[in-house]
DNA sequence: CTGAAAGCGCTTACAG
DNA sequence: CTGAAAGCGCTTACAG
């Protein structure tokens, strides 16, 4: 089945990758200071016309793009905004992701996106690599763990924006979503559906166990049977759904709700109950989290948690363009609003 | 719902960002010269080992992180790679940046991720952010339309590895992926199962537009009818399936087998299917792109166009290194092989 | 409106 | 094994 169409003739070898232009190169070539050429790329309006349109025209031909390595070590602002995110797979995080790079972009932001992973081994060493390139704004999805890298964050004197968790003693600034409080809610409307068996099935990263723990508190006050937690592997996906709804009903027959901890993985627990030919909701119900995109497509449709990833991004962004520019920011901590969105599957 | 506890009063004021920490202040607290701390850091082998314990104590006592800026000015590499993706959303991709991450990482590069969009409005602006912080490679997904960042790409003298598409004219060194060759593949494979009335649900994106111009001129060679071809917006979901195949069967009914341009999106005609009572792959034959993890697990498990991701990530990263290293890349283009995974849609 | 000088924080290249 | 000088490519701050 592999059959790529033969190789071309390779092109002719490339330049000898020439030494890159300056703006000295630049200001040789208009007869103008090397001032004159930094003006009129940031400043224009302070320059001649006549000026102007000799270097535009010079920067043109030599095909100059400045150096903003330089200019982020002159000026001590680098237009370079960082973000960690556990991974960018599963899209949990793309809404804020998207949002973020657009907001910050129209502020004249470059966004980098580094991955974490759900694990903490690279925690330290990642953060080491974005702190000392100085961005402007940090933006950390979840809490970190380890004390050294809260400490060189808190040390970098870099505007830092906690996302996507709750804590009592952030380092700088806090999107709050309180994971607590959603385990509770899932376990309220799971409830309030006449649900009383329920489970969960989740990876292991620490919001979704906090998510967990929450759901197990509510059912303890409740007086239900403390649930079953089946713990996967982060990420989840749709095969886990499948295995993880098997493996549940094996060892704990008779469970009427389950609360996943994606999307992903609800849409392969409503899989499984299709081909074992368990009624959604009638015999059991299923919460994802997310409420990603395919959620309300499925079939039948998902419930799912809600948490609005773009308002996250935009809040970031806002936050850390006042800090770039000077301005302090009177709400450091900020609540981030969840909703379970009530559809066919519970 | 949304019942999120209430806001915890803030934290004590922030202390003012510091001024960071500079050689020069390790070097004073240890009456050291700043070239010494420099190769404490870099080369510890050439220091003795009593000025070396002193230099990482004063380190750790201050807090010091290496400017990686200044240092990038000075030594003319950045230790930085940057990789363009139309969009993160969607996980096509995220093989591709989690083994070029990895691959990256094990030599001493940090990678950062752009989202270029599936429009080419940005383009341009974001290539000249990234070439302006001068990485040490760029790595492009698809080819580049404006003539202008082609210009900029081979001025810069920074290697680029263009993948994930095919081009006779490359800007550097080039991952070849042929949807032409793919969207043929497809029609043989559906044509060998008897399927005659075939039809494409694609995004509109150019890769997507090229397999689906692949598939309807082997349709024209084997003699069958020109299949219709439905444009829907990109990226694709699982909304534009379920929406995409209605749609489809109205304008054309009796249609036996469709090739979606995405996983998810296949994945919402395998759902349609089910709710239009049709029988997949009897009636329907389903071919989705991209092999997600999720294709196995569907019901039917889907039938996918592999392209092997992690390969072109870890090669993209082969290549860039070498380069950086001031080696010369023998092979500047190689083909990424693509495959048929075979599963019960199709 | 324009420019000469100095410096951002490092490391290269040289000297000892 | 260690350091003084110079410079990477810009922009700040000053002067005219």
């Amino acid at each position: 089945m592999p059959s790529p169409p033969a190789l071309p003739a390779d092109p002719p070898p490339r330049p000898a990758s020439r030494v890159a232009v300056t703006v000295h190169d630049v200001a040789r070539a208009t007869g103008v200071s090397a001032m004159t050429v930094s003006r009129v790329l940031r400043t224009p309006q302070q320059v001649s016309e006549r000026t102007r349109l000799a270097v535009q025209e010079a920067v043109r031909a030599l095909g100059y793009v400045p150096n903003l390595v330089a200019n982020g070590l002159r000026s001590s602002r680098s237009n370079l905004v960082s973000a960690l995110v556990p991974t960018v797979q599963g899209s949990l995080f793309s809404g804020m992701v998207g949002a973020l790079t657009e907001a910050l972009e129209r502020r004249g932001f470059q966004l980098t996106v580094g991955q974490i992973g759900y694990g903490r081994s690279r925690e330290d060493d990642l953060l080491r690599a974005i702190v000392g390139r100085r961005p402007d704004g940090i933006v950390l999805t979840g809490i970190l763990h380890s004390p050294e890298s809260r400490t060189m964050l808190a040390a970098s004197g870099i505007p830092v924006v906690e996302t996507w968790d709750a804590t009592d003693d952030p380092i700088d600034m806090l999107l709050r979503v309180s994971h607590d409080a959603i385990g509770r809610a899932v376990c309220d409307y799971l409830h309030a559906r006449g649900k009383r068996r329920l489970a969960v099935l989740t990876g292991g990263d620490p919001r979704a166990l906090r998510r967990a723990d929450g759901l197990a508190a509510r059912a303890a006050e409740r007086g239900l049977a403390g649930p079953p937690v089946h713990l996967l592997d982060s990420p989840t996906t749709h095969r886990h759904g499948r295995e993880g709804l098997r493996a549940l009903l094996a060892a704990t027959p008779g469970v009427d709700g389950v609360f996943c901890s994606s999307d992903l993985m609800a849409g392969g627990v409503l899989t499984e109950a299709r081909a074992l030919g368990i009624a959604v909701p009638e015999q059991l119900a299923v919460v994802g989290f997310g409420d990603l995109d395919f959620a309300a497509t499925l079939l039948p449709s998902l419930t799912s948690v809600h948490i609005d990833g773009a308002a996250i991004g935009a809040l970031a962004a806002d936050m850390i363009a006042a800090r770039a520019d000077g301005a302090a920011v009177a709400e450091r901590t900020v609540d981030i609003a969840h909703r379970i969105v009530p559809r066919d599957s519970a």
